[in-house]
DNA sequence: CCTGTAATTCTACACGTGTAGTACAACCTC
DNA sequence: GAGGTTGTACTACACGTGTAGAATTACAGG
């Protein structure tokens, strides 16, 4: 019974470093995304503390300095954000959403033949006798 | 050069209104949402408001009434969606997008007939000997 | 022990969104 | 033409987010 996901684009770009890392302190994530986009330390270190109210994160104290970790898993964050917009943008038309990103979205050959391959792994008896 | 089609739930219930009619008054938009979200037609109205100053619709008078119209297409809002969450949330690996609704997402049979379908449609040459 | 120094916490503000009451304007209807 | 009706515009507020300076706290050195 995960409670809402709904992450945004900073929010996610700091999870992805915990997720990469394991574990990240704000100088550490500061240093990380400071080049990119320039944000003060106090910025990320508030974006933190809300983000560990919403217990997304959590952290521990090591050498004075606090050690975050994330709570959520990326696949906890992809499912619920991918069902977000499934239900709402697709009307919980999953094929549709594929449609959508092989028409729209440019997909290279290499991408359509990891597509293929993962519909075959998904349900081999789907791909009877042509 | 569509801008930022950053839409929101709410939002997007009262576009897919406006996408199904082609358009519809305030009033019409409350009758069919009011139902599920009780919300007050002024609420709507403000919605609407901020919306076409965002130029995602726009508004004619008819019979001392605004008729709102979208200014985006379904097509448009969802590419400009679907290419933030792709980007974000699976950095911008498609193939793992289409994997995790897959695997995460239940996917009927049906679906992923449908699914193996628009593969063959969108690429036939990548359905090579095996 | 006193003082930097480095970290966190507090406080603040601008914006967008959801939410809606109140004010106002323009028609009908007697 | 006075008054009710109906529809829009204005005003307001709570909340979350991004943003960051200022205040505070707690070690480390001398």
């Amino acid at each position: 019974m995960s409670k809402q996901h709904q992450i945004t684009e900073l929010q996610l770009a700091i999870l992805r470093l915990l997720w990469d890392r394991g574990e990240a302190t704000v100088a550490e994530i500061w240093e990380a995304l400071h080049a990119e986009r320039g944000l003060a330390q106090t910025t990320l270190a508030t974006i933190l503390t809300r983000l560990e109210r919403r217990d997304v994160v959590t952290h521990a104290t090591r050498a004075r300095q606090f050690v975050y970790r994330a709570l959520v898993t990326e696949e906890e964050v992809q499912h619920s954000m991918v069902s977000e917009l499934t239900a709402h943008l697709f009307e919980g038309d999953v094929p549709a959403l594929v449609n959508h990103l092989l028409t729209a979205q440019d997909v290279s050959p290499g991408d359509l033949a990891r597509i293929r391959e993962m519909l075959d792994a998904a349900n081999p008896s789907t791909t009877r006798a042509k």
